[in-house]
DNA sequence: ATGATAATGAAAACCATTTTCAGAAAGGAG
DNA sequence: CTCCTTTCTGAAAATGGTTTTCATTATCAT
């Protein structure tokens, strides 16, 4: 089967030949659906939205192009409490900016925010460099998730307690 | 069924009569396990070893009262990526260290340390505030957690070069 | 074009966790 | 202490996301 990637060679070609992988229409198509939304898609939505175009690729080959995207670093595998791994493209031909989660407890919504960043990328380097020293551990990724309640949740809690 | 704490009531036992929950043989056994050990215990690990001291306490006991210990904030819930969750003790009757998790993404272990924690309140506050301020977004609980390569595993990786 | 090798799809297996449901235990009232 | 309502419990079955199996197909260096 030959795809539109054998006309428009994409930006993580390289990343792929370089590991030995070979490209291969299901992992152009699941790139290209992670790459046009800012959505945290589990592997049933990008099944789902990859099948639209290309009937004939499996949930199988989804779950398992998805493990490679996250082993090779191009993708990242979140888990956000709601029973299902979620993912989203570590960074873009430009570069992504960094960003991290805000999860609300109540209806899961889950919001990025990319505010506080410097503080946090000098707190960071600091505590690399301190576990480093102390652990002899070599960091390479860091998860910073908050907790707590979304506006819209928060006015549900009050709705519910005038109806009492 | 009559269990010690009738004779020894337990530091938590407030917290569950305030929410309207019942003091129960295997919720005490299941806390008495989680407050004696420092390790990240899964529900089958829990079951276990509550299993050698009260043999009748079944596995789907074990899980709902995990959840329900998450829920009234007495325990944590984690995962580290390896398939199940695990737990941890959130405070105990003096009140337990706050600290965070690094995972190595070789072998699985984790580390847990407590340094670094006063720059990093510092910079929770900031972002808590900011998000509040810019999400209504109410923090309750937040994650921090390393990634990357422990010193065994470093190690490892030398000496398979080696054999090449 | 060809062949070695990697990738794929369908179905079945897996396995941590949840649900169901009938019986047992907790703890307030008397 | 006993009774009674309500909550809790165990066993077994169900659930549901993810992985494995295996025969077939596609990729791509030559």
């Amino acid at each position: 089967m030959r795809g539109r990637y054998d006309f428009y060679p994409a930006w993580w070609h390289g990343r792929f030949k370089g590991c030995g992988y070979r490209i291969t229409v299901a992992r152009q198509a699941i790139l290209e659906i992670l790459s046009k939304t800012t959505e945290h898609l589990s592997a049933e939505d990008i099944f789902l939205a990859v099948h639209k175009q290309y009937p004939n690729i499996g949930l199988t080959t989804v779950y398992r192009t998805l493990e490679l995207l996250v082993q090779i670093g191009l993708i990242y595998k979140h888990d956000f409490g709601d029973g299902r791994s979620r993912y989203e493209l570590a960074e873009g031909p430009k570069g992504k900016l960094h960003h991290h989660h805000l999860v609300c407890t109540k209806c899961g919504r889950v919001i990025d925010y990319t505010d506080f960043i410097d503080q946090e990328i000098e707190l960071l380097k600091q505590t690399e460099n301190g576990l480093f020293k102390k652990f002899n551990f070599k960091i390479t990724n860091h998860l910073i998730q908050f907790y707590g309640i979304c506006e819209q949740c928060q006015k549900e809690k009050i709705k519910n307690f005038a109806n009492k």
